[in-house]
DNA sequence: CCAAAAGTGTTGACTGTACACCCATGT
DNA sequence: ACATGGGTGTACAGTCAACACTTTTGG
């Protein structure tokens, strides 16, 4: 049977909550193809390297980050990163408390930035595609599993919790309804330690059971 | 940037509906590794090939059928169809009438063979975790999509249909709130024809408004 | 005592589920 | 006339959505 061999990349949608904003991390490519043009993370899967390994290799590097949701979006054909030849891309998506991110530089990454995905730039390659894609796929994993937990510190309000819900989805929630549901869910606990809000009344804190991924039986 | 270049490869789980079973197709493998074991049929992506294309030309090839519902199923790392090096494979899950499917022998691949997922023999590579992976979407695909019409002829009885369901999910369903909510759904429209029955009453035969697949609000 | 966010229940509409009988046909 | 699968309706329970006021704190 005939083999063939192809160049084989990773881009990494990573997601994180900043001022009430779903943003993207994205940097601005150094080199061709796509030279100076706002692009997902990735790079290239190295010689006996699982796909998955290399996006956590990538997560480490571009924005510092390790033990975060992360999981295997879709496999999209030769936008290549490499002008010449095949190339498939293993695309990820991840999820993390802006806490918890520590952009990097480096050489070959100028500038990484967190952009509102209400206000993209141009993008190289096809990365409009699979953000879309990604975002999509965010949107149908808050009803059905436990994922938030990643864009949360361990201990958050239910409103936190409740804004991260409408920020992701882009509308708003009644506050009565999303408190029962998410209580009937038992994923999360509530603790003895309240936030001090500077004037008014503090709210409970909570934290989650659990912070694996988990799928529910339902939801929203 | 480093650039490496790996082999990839694409298997594909066909499914199809036979004696009120669900069975995918086996094939028996001709070759290293795993030579006389059963595995999904599949192959390397060739130079310049879309994992899509390729994907196409595998179920053209051993199943000898195109113009049926594939989507992509995940791509898993080098559990490899090639015993020397790093391979990654693309896995595609497709839908299909049996009437549809023309199985083709090759000089590579012997006997292939429809098995019921209740009755799998010994798999080579991770091609059980696939299976189950891909099971698993057809399930989630059945209660939010129209796919099933792809596994259906494109006349057939209400009956029929809600076999189909239950022979996916592996259990009974009502027929009154079948007919109920499918009816709602808008997705079929009932035809002038009826099903000749050998001795009983003749069934009403229905036909799919669109054959493309298509994403519900709400189902089951 | 005022501003600001926290916290709490009820009702009506809708959706899902359970369930049993008559009908049309071929033999 | 009977055996076989085709076809239909109702009632109850559970879930979802809409809605407004009181509480606690800091300033």
């Amino acid at each position: 049977m005939l083999r063939s061999y192809q160049s084989v990349t990773t881009d990494i949608v990573i997601f994180t909550i900043e001022q009430e904003e779903l943003k993207v991390l994205l940097i601005k490519r150094a080199k061709e193809p796509f030279k100076n043009k706002w692009a997902l993370p990735g790079g290239f899967i190295l010689e006996n390297e699982e796909p998955e390994k290399a996006a956590l290799r990538v997560l480490k590097n571009k924005a510092g980050v390790s033990n975060i949701y992360m999981e295997q979006l879709y496999t999209f054909p030769g936008s290549g990163r490499d002008p010449r030849g095949n190339v498939i891309t293993i695309t990820y998506f991840a999820l993390a408390p802006t806490e918890k991110i520590k952009i990097q530089k480096s050489k070959e990454t100028q500038t990484p930035t967190f952009y509102s995905l209400k206000k993209l730039p141009q993008l190289a390659f096809d990365h409009k595609k699979i953000i879309t894609y990604a975002l999509k796929r965010l949107r149908s994993k808050l009803e059905y599993t436990n994922v938030v937990y990643s864009l949360l510190p361990q201990f958050f309000t239910f409103n936190q919790l409740q804004e991260a819900y409408e920020t992701i989805l882009d509308r708003e929630l009644d506050k009565r309804n999303f408190r029962k549901k998410f209580i009937l869910l038992n994923l999360i606990r509530s603790t003895k330690k309240v936030h001090k809000g500077i004037r008014q009344r503090p709210a409970q804190l909570y934290q989650f059971i659990s912070c694996r991924p988990t799928e529910l039986k339902k939801f929203f």
